[in-house]
DNA sequence: TAGAGATATTTCAAACTCAAAATATTTATG
DNA sequence: CATAAATATTTTGAGTTTGAAATATCTCTA
């Protein structure tokens, strides 16, 4: 990056590496463990009782929020994964009959996703379990700090927003 | 104003899975969104400023808290990923001369994984580096937040703890 | 002490993931 | 209009990840 600090600015910086900076880090340790441990639990369930995996349930929410369809690109900026990602996941959800590739009129190089019927209908089942699985795996969580949680991410992630579009 | 008993529990059950539970969602939505950036950000410094890898970073962070070393087993779970996972970065560490397998007394079967004086000495440098990053990429998060943030995702991490080991 | 069961690790196949290169097509510029 | 630059997607190669099977070793018990 690309820090100008005045002395000013440097005795700050100092206190900042070794407290508030390590409350940051164990912040963001906190995050990853939470975040790997609910990950690690969604994905057996969706194993066993779905036979399906974390990445292309998350493809379907996605299509499933654009129910006209979305591009390649646009859904890969969506989940925040790479172009050449979405293609294999993709691909597996269309030889399983649950997404359809459509031509876009005027424009050969691009495709539009859009969910099959099968794909409609598997969905909203699942969401609703998934939505339960959620909400027991966050049952210690009130509705004061669901709130209080959204909001402090929110802090996090607007700073980390993508310059621009 | 002529409302029995059952409905009255009725109507918080719905309130539940259409609102509590719908925050809880969102949480985690939000999480899981905060957590990709991040990693994203920082998998892209590890390349750029270091040639390496999160996954390998986490290797080496775990066992530069226990010098002793660990065994792979305790590696893994500490990691909260599989075994398989962890001989394969294990192995890469080990071609880099970051880390060395010490076979284990009276255990033929085990093996204890250590850094080497360069390992030590590199992770010590990366550890610094790494907590300047994400300082900055959480610099929106203040004190009070970051504790707070804490305190509630403690909350989640300990409704789902391992039963028992 | 033979061997059944438990434990520690590695191997394996499949899927996911990335970044970079390749391909195909469209748009803009001279 | 030719073609350079930009855009959309797929392919590729390397690495990460999982869950299950395989291997090696240890422990316990009959």
């Amino acid at each position: 990056m690309n820090m100008n600090h005045s002395d000013d600015q440097r005795d700050q910086m100092d206190n900042e590496t070794s407290d508030l900076s390590k409350a940051r880090l164990r912040a963001w340790l906190q995050i990853l463990k939470v975040s790997r441990k609910i990950e690690g639990e969604l994905r057996e369930k969706m194993r066993i009782e779905f036979g399906s995996t974390l990445p292309r349930f998350d493809v379907l929410a996605a299509l499933y929020r654009e129910r006209d369809g979305m591009r390649m690109s646009e859904l890969s900026k969506s989940l925040m994964v790479s172009n050449g990602n979405v293609t294999g996941i993709v691909d597996r959800l269309v030889s399983e009959g649950l997404l359809v590739r459509v031509p876009v009129e005027n424009d050969r190089r691009a495709s539009i996703v859009r969910l099959t019927e099968a794909g409609e209908k598997d969905f909203a089942e699942r969401a609703l379990v998934h939505e339960a699985w959620v909400s027991e795996l966050f049952s210690d969580l009130s509705a004061s700090d669901a709130d209080g949680l959204i909001r402090i991410l929110r802090t996090i992630s607007h700073h980390n927003e993508a310059p621009h579009d």
